[in-house]
DNA sequence: CTTTTTCCCTGGACGC
DNA sequence: TGCGTCCAGGGAAAAA
């Protein structure tokens, strides 16, 4: 499931074959990546459009075209980009294809077709933004100071407002845990009884959490793949996500799984305060 | 206002 | 082998 760190990923991959290209067609299959707005209008708009920049802001993909023009993507649970200039290699829960004008293609697949494709104007982003999203984890401006504020009297548990976008862009099931237990904080705390200490712990946490998911790629449980089809291995260095019953590398003591917000979520029992 | 729950989706895992 | 059930979870929307 794409967080922060697999979409910067694809981000990256994806920004030096596509700036300074145009998209010359494209083909949207799934009137659900663009609803409410007809796929035929998205693609319609899209055509001939020339990308100037591919930027990210927490989970968001940002396609920015010269003419002032944006293609707010979202990959939710199992959406994938590919990119190849001889054709996909398979067919497989394509919902949207681009041709660039060098000849190669993006292709845009997703099993459960939560994602979305969205196009606004630039001048609209910063309204849609500040309506959903946080600060940027990995941005200086993302201090323990303003973590604090924003979790500040809330009742919820410290995971499920790590889990909001409000309060920081970016963070999902799998990174919160991760972040938690670097920063050896219990998930279910109400995230307003955290102190000073504890909250420089846990912006360390999630800083070094998110940094090394972008140094590994992302994590590939399933279906994520980088747009050149390979894996990211953070999976591999999973401290807690996914480790119930096994001991906690840094006390040994099993790791627990419960439910947090809804979310499956994974903490040591004794090292997690 | 905040917090919780429901819904959208599909396919893999599991029990019988 | 095949069927039914549960689970995965990001975010919008509804409910509490």
């Amino acid at each position: 499931m794409p967080e922060l760190p697999e979409v910067e990923t694809v981000r990256a991959s994806l920004e030096p074959k596509l700036v300074g290209h145009r998209f010359e067609a494209v083909e949207i299959l799934d009137s659900r990546l663009t609803r409410p707005v007809d796929p035929a209008e998205v693609a319609a708009e899209l055509v001939g459009e020339c990308v100037a920049a591919v930027d990210r802001r927490g989970k968001y993909l940002i396609v920015r075209f010269e003419s002032g023009l944006v293609l707010l993507i979202h990959l939710r649970m199992t959406g994938t980009l590919a990119h190849s200039r001889n054709g996909a290699a398979s067919k497989s829960h394509v919902r949207a294809v681009v041709r660039l004008d060098d000849g190669s293609d993006v292709t845009y697949r997703d099993v459960r077709r939560f994602g979305t494709w969205l196009v606004l104007r630039a001048d609209e982003l910063d309204a849609y933004f500040s309506a959903r999203l946080g600060l940027e984890p990995l941005e200086p401006g993302f201090s323990a100071a303003g973590l604090a504020e924003r979790l500040a009297g809330r009742r919820a548990p410290v995971k499920a407002a790590l889990l909001d976008q409000r309060t920081l862009a970016g963070v999902g099931n799998i990174y919160a845990d991760e972040a938690l237990w670097r920063a050896r904080i219990d998930p279910r705390r109400p995230a307003g009884q955290l102190d000073a200490r504890e909250i420089r712990v846990l912006h360390r946490g999630i800083r070094r959490a998110l940094e090394a998911g972008i140094a590994r790629q992302g994590a590939t449980l399933r279906d994520y793949r980088t747009p050149d089809g390979s894996s990211g291995s953070m999976q591999n260095e999973f401290k807690v996500y996914g480790r119930d019953g096994e001991p906690c590398l840094r006390c040994g003591r099993p790791i627990e799984k419960t439910r947090v917000g809804g979310r499956g979520t994974w903490f040591c029992p004794g090292c997690q305060r």
